[in-house]
DNA sequence: GCCGTTTTCGGCCCGACTGTTTTCAGTCG
């Protein structure tokens, strides 16, 4: 799939000619580009070919046309003549705080600056000052934008920011005049990585709470500070931007603010044809505000039902809202079971007796104990022997224990050819077999695509754990082809893993899109190897909502007989 | 560059904070 490849050749388009000042909105419509195609479940070459480009939101002759260009030469005439014209690292400056387009183009024709060095150095010599626009405060705004920029930490895994964020809320609850508090942004729409912490405020007080945010002792550096509207660095380098609104204002502050952009901008235009106008104190029409308590009311103003935050990405969910078609997500508390979950009799760290306790202080009813295969030995891989000592071990405590049943079940090595890990003889008594590749990542798109096609055709193996191999921030997907492994396992009626581990989410939301779209079964599982991480569960169902999955997609929201019998559904059907 | 049950041309979301500026452009949310 080349949807990447040409998403990312439109974002540079579109940086190239914002820096050129061009046309804003001709920019717009490139990054817009680049979002829908980022964003398809389908491959934009199989789209090509059955000419459908056009009918993607955002997508005219003239990209269309461009679309092609890049697949068909790999690249686009349009990007390489602009890179004659700009040079291409001037694209790393943009992302330095504080500098954007107008800036660069400036340093970039008046002083000739193409790389960091030479900005640092133009700057220490006060060479920046003296330009029009520019002044010492700008050297020093630029400075330490290069210093962040070379200590450059990205995004982040939002299981990773989350317990920070609701400690942030917390303290301010504690400590300061806040009447309603809730953390925005990416955050709220539960996105996989995010890049700061949004925290909307209802105030009568507003200038204690914005007093009291720069005093956190979490804070390292105070970025913006307004009476509405403050952004800090904290210590851990990530950033926070805080608003305060009334009270009358939290429901138009809230949609706005949770965004994302795309979204907002789409409820805007909605707005617009109503004669109406929204922003983050309301919606008007004229000077009279008619609506802005709630979120509901602001949606209902436009015509729209509420949108949950997970889905609002501008991927479809405004067309859907005004056909009444949006999907009725699985809801949180219908997870009822944990699918993957590692113990003692592999590389996990829990007793069987300890994952029960733990499974039924987070409210649920069964587990499924996915142990590695004997040939993973660096993962303490389960021997044959174990494995039915394991069987009985499982069998003995579900007698006992009426809340929480465990799963019998295994994660299965696919060997790099293509066969598992264990003999039929032994796959056939394990309960749940989940298949997953852990060696041989270099091997070809061609090899990997069908080591995982014949695990998914295999008669026993009832789904495929963490099917790209990727982990957020240290290893990218193995090279597979997503379409072609989504076709199989529709055929065969095979689940893929929704992995809820929070540096992998595993199909991502996209995938998990796709695959719901070809009524593919999917299953979460936490892949827990330390006891607490069945908390990261979640953080999968977040996942399946983002991926606009209902419950009837979702295998976890099945009871434990109902999930048992189908499990011996997918077997007998061979 | 895209788009259209009022339009095929003329719109395109809207606002806060900063710094450099004598009234606002740039950057960012
Ligand atoms: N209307 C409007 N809202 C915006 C715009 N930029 C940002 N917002 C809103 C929607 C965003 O979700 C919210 C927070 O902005 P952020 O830059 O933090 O983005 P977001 O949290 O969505 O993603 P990220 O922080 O990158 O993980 O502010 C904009 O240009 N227009
Ligand atoms: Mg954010
Ligand atoms: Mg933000
Ligand atoms: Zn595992």
């Amino acid at each position: 799939m080349k949807n990447k490849e040409v998403a990312e050749i439109f974002n540079k388009v579109a940086a190239l000619l914002e820096i050129k000042g061009d046309n804003p909105y001709r920019i717009r419509a490139y990054q817009k580009a680049a979002q829908t195609i980022e964003a398809l479940t389908t491959d934009v070459e199989e789209l090509a070919k059955q000419g459908k480009l056009e009918k993607l939101p955002g997508i005219g002759p003239d990209l269309a046309g461009k679309i092609k260009e890049i697949l068909k030469t790999g690249t686009l005439s349009l990007y390489e003549e602009l890179k004659k014209e700009i040079p291409l690292v001037l694209l790393d400056f943009l992302e330095i705080p504080s500098l954007g387009p107008k800036k660069v183009k400036v340093l970039y024709e008046k002083l000739g600056i193409t790389n960091i060095e030479e900005l640092e150095k133009a700057c220490k010599e006060h060479k920046i000052a003296k330009l029009p626009g520019f002044g010492w405060k700008t050297e020093e705004n630029i400075l330490k934008g290069i210093v962040l920029f070379r200590e450059k930490r990205g995004r982040r895994p939002l299981g990773e920011v989350l317990p920070l964020a609701e400690e942030i809320m917390e303290i301010l609850k504690r400590e300061s005049p806040v009447e309603n508090i809730a953390v925005a942004g990416s955050i709220r729409r539960k996105k996989e990585t995010v890049k700061d912490i949004d925290v909307l405020i209802t105030s009568i007080q507003p200038e204690k709470v914005m007093k009291k945010v720069t005093e956190l002792f979490l804070v390292e550096e105070v970025i913006a500070f307004g009476e509405t509207k403050t952004s800090v660095r904290l210590k851990t380098g990530i950033q926070m931007d805080i608003r305060v609104v009334e009270p009358d204002s939290w429901g138009a502050a809230l949609a706005y603010f949770t965004g994302s952009k795309a979204h907002n901008i789409r409820v805007r235009e909605l707005a617009l044809e109503k004669g109406l106008k929204i922003n983050e104190y309301g919606v008007f029409r004229g000077e009279e505000k008619i609506a802005g308590k709630t979120e509901e009311e602001v949606y209902a103003s436009v015509g729209l039902p509420f949108i949950p935050p997970e889905i609002r990405e501008d991927w479809g969910e405004i067309e859907a809202a005004l056909q009444g078609k949006l999907p009725k997500l699985v809801e949180y508390n219908e997870i009822l079971g944990d699918a993957h979950v590692h113990s003692k009799y592999s590389d996990g760290t829990a007793s069987l007796e300890e994952i029960i306790t733990k499974a039924e202080k987070l409210g649920l009813s069964w587990v499924a104990i996915c142990d590695h295969s004997q040939g993973l030995k660096v993962a303490g891989g389960v021997p044959v022997e174990d494995l039915f000592k394991k069987k009985k071990h499982i069998e003995e405590l579900n007698k006992r224990s009426s809340k929480v049943k465990l799963i019998f079940g295994a994660e299965v090595d696919i060997l790099s050819d293509g066969t598992l890990d264990y003999p039929d003889e032994i796959l056939a008594e394990i309960d749940f077999v989940i298949a997953a590749i852990h060696t041989g990542f270099q091997q070809t798109e061609e090899q990997i695509t069908n080591r995982i096609i014949s695990a998914l055709k295999h008669p026993l193996v009832h789904a495929i754990a963490h099917p790209t191999g990727r982990v957020i921030g240290e290893r990218e997907p193995y090279a597979i082809n997503m379409p072609k492994i989504l076709e199989v396992a529709a055929q065969y009626g095979k689940a893929l893993e929704i992995n809820a581990y929070y540096k992998r989410l595993d199909l991502n939301d996209v995938n998990t899109r796709a695959a719901k779209e070809k009524s593919i079964p999917l299953i979460i599982g936490t892949d827990a190897h330390f006891i607490d991480q069945i908390e990261y569960l979640p953080l999968g169902t977040a996942v399946a909502r983002r991926g606009w999955c209902e419950k009837k997609d979702i295998l976890n929201t099945l009871t434990y007989e109902e999930f048992m019998s189908w499990l011996k559904k997918v077997r007998n059907q061979f």
